[in-house]
DNA sequence: CTTAATACGACACTTTTTGTCATATTAAAA
DNA sequence: TTTTAATATGACAAAAAGTGTCGTATTAAG
């Protein structure tokens, strides 16, 4: 048992090391060096990817990654575990992806064959209601891990006006409506500029790097400070209400009056006002607006003008 | 060293079975009943939550869940873990919320300092965006685990008659723009229903189980059978064609000519006319539908009548 | 060609593990 | 009430595993 205990301690150590020699090892333990190569031989036996170089200069070196001790989990924990995994099915790309499957495997392998089928069955059971997307995302790893380190990177994006080359600090990457965008701040343009995930090609991580100013949190919370505050003001039906507390940049703001009918009294983002046209576009009658004009003229004109492009089209068919 | 892999067979043996004697296993292992009390002594130092019982028909049992042996996790792999559980931050309620927090725990105490770190800014440069829900949903669990083991239950819903006992079989569970939903079979009614887990009250479930007819994932993919399928033919600019390859349910329909400009010409559902039209009208004139012409008619008649009914509010601002 | 490292085998010595026996305690069954 | 079969624990010798000290081979840098 002490054994273990010293084989663990070990591992730890040779954790903290890049490189290190056997001598070392049995000096900081008190142990002897034909004993440590010993305990070094469990290691790798127990799956530790050691590599001895032998010569002058050599010494021992973990290949891979840094390796854990052993942990004990129940089986329920291993069940939450894959429970996690299923809301990130619905993504075409993921960064670690291939750790995933992996950290999975080992934990598959050590069910019960009831807890195997309970798991099996799970996906089959549980679903994160996202737009599947195909589109390849490759590089979600590489920004991540820029964002993490505060590096800035070099890529090909494609844009409106075509292919143009980037060099950027990523603050950090998230999913939307199942596609993932990348907000980095331009040293050029000195602002944030909001990328999409998918549309980046060729990245590169240069060697500059400065420690974060920004996180993708405090970008997300800061936002709102582009936003332009606007009033708006909604007369609604009963219906107008049941639609408008399914959404969640309203539900809130909704005062239903008793005869069911209701009323939106607020203030919100006048960048949005494309998006909130289209949005009370769909409830038709069952909201009026009555405020901002500039979303009454909005829509006023958006529907004089759809008016004229299909007049021919509803004409033709009716004569 | 033998000890150990000795120690780990016996946990894994154990694990199989609800109860057990000393002197079974004893036979098993090929060791005298000292030794294996020894052993189960060891065990419960490493966490094994084990329990005797004196007495002619005693024995031990394991309390609690079962535990799996000792996994070398790589730190990699952790970190996966982490990033995972990212995408279940925006959910106000989880089932196996608290054996997460317990698994992550765990692989946080090992983590070298260096990757403590960046697994503590990670929460700061992810998001899954995710509108966030303050309702309470706290039979997660109990509703996966019921549909897992095809059991019937028994709960109070809050729909819009008030509140109703129902009897039903959970197919499984979904979320959906930050809402649990669980659609279930009712015996009474034949059909599978579906309710919001938020508004499920007093759970309990039933003895009455029946191995699983239908899964959640059958019955998603059965529900498009309520579709209606008609043709859309949309002639698009190059705008047009962006926007387009931006909502999940066109970007594979979109073909792209020479010169940049679009057309669609595929087969939708026709339920979702209405989503349509608000979709095609936020397009603009970036769009031009040909087919079906319902859809036209209903951009039509809805610019007409929202013409209608903001008149007079554009005119007097314009006097 | 010396030095400092890995690699590994042999053997005596030390520590840990194991089996045996003894004893206490408990609770069900006879 | 006594017997029986289980846990629980201690003592001690025997067996096994782990350890240190050699020795020898190999390798590569200085």
């Amino acid at each position: 048992m002490a054994k273990s205990r010293r084989l663990v301690d070990m591992l730890m150590f040779i954790n903290t090391k890049r490189m290190f020699t056997a001598k070392e090892l049995a000096e900081e333990f008190g142990l002897s060096v034909r004993t440590v190569q010993r305990y070094l031989l469990d290691l790798s036996e127990l799956g530790l990817p050691l590599y001895g170089e032998k010569g002058r200069s050599g010494g021992y070196k973990v290949l891979k990654n840094r390796i854990l001790p052993p942990i004990l989990f129940t089986e329920e924990e291993a069940i939450s575990i894959f429970f996690a995994y299923q809301a990130l099915q619905y993504y075409h790309d993921l960064p670690f992806d291939a750790e995933i499957h992996t950290a999975l495997q080992k934990f598959y392998v050590y069910l019960s064959e009831e807890t195997k089928k309970k798991v099996d069955k799970m996906s089959a059971h549980i679903a994160f209601w996202n737009p599947k997307r195909n589109l390849n995302t490759p590089y979600l790893k590489e920004l991540l891990e820029a964002s993490l380190a505060g590096k800035y990177i070099e890529f090909l994006y494609d844009s409106k006006a075509g292919q143009t080359r980037k060099e950027v600090k990523p603050l950090g990457i998230y999913a939307h409506n199942g596609l993932w965008y990348c907000p980095a701040y331009s040293c050029d343009k000195q602002k944030v500029l909001l990328f999409r995930a998918d549309r980046i090609h060729s990245l590169k991580v240069l060697e500059k790097d400065e420690q974060m100013s920004l996180t993708l949190k405090e970008w997300l919370e800061k936002e709102p400070i582009n936003t332009q505050p606007i009033l708006l003001k909604v007369t609604l039906t009963h219906e107008g209400v049941r639609q408008c507390k399914g959404v969640p940049w309203l539900e809130n703001h909704v005062k239903v009056a008793r005869d069911g009918n209701g009323y939106i009294d607020t203030i919100t983002d006048g960048n949005e006002l494309n998006y909130m046209a289209s949005f009370f576009y769909t409830l038709g009658a069952h909201a009026f607006i009555e405020e901002p004009q500039e979303l009454i003229g909005k829509i006023f004109c958006h529907a004089e003008e759809t008016l004229r492009r299909y007049k021919n089209e509803v004409g033709t068919k009716d004569e």
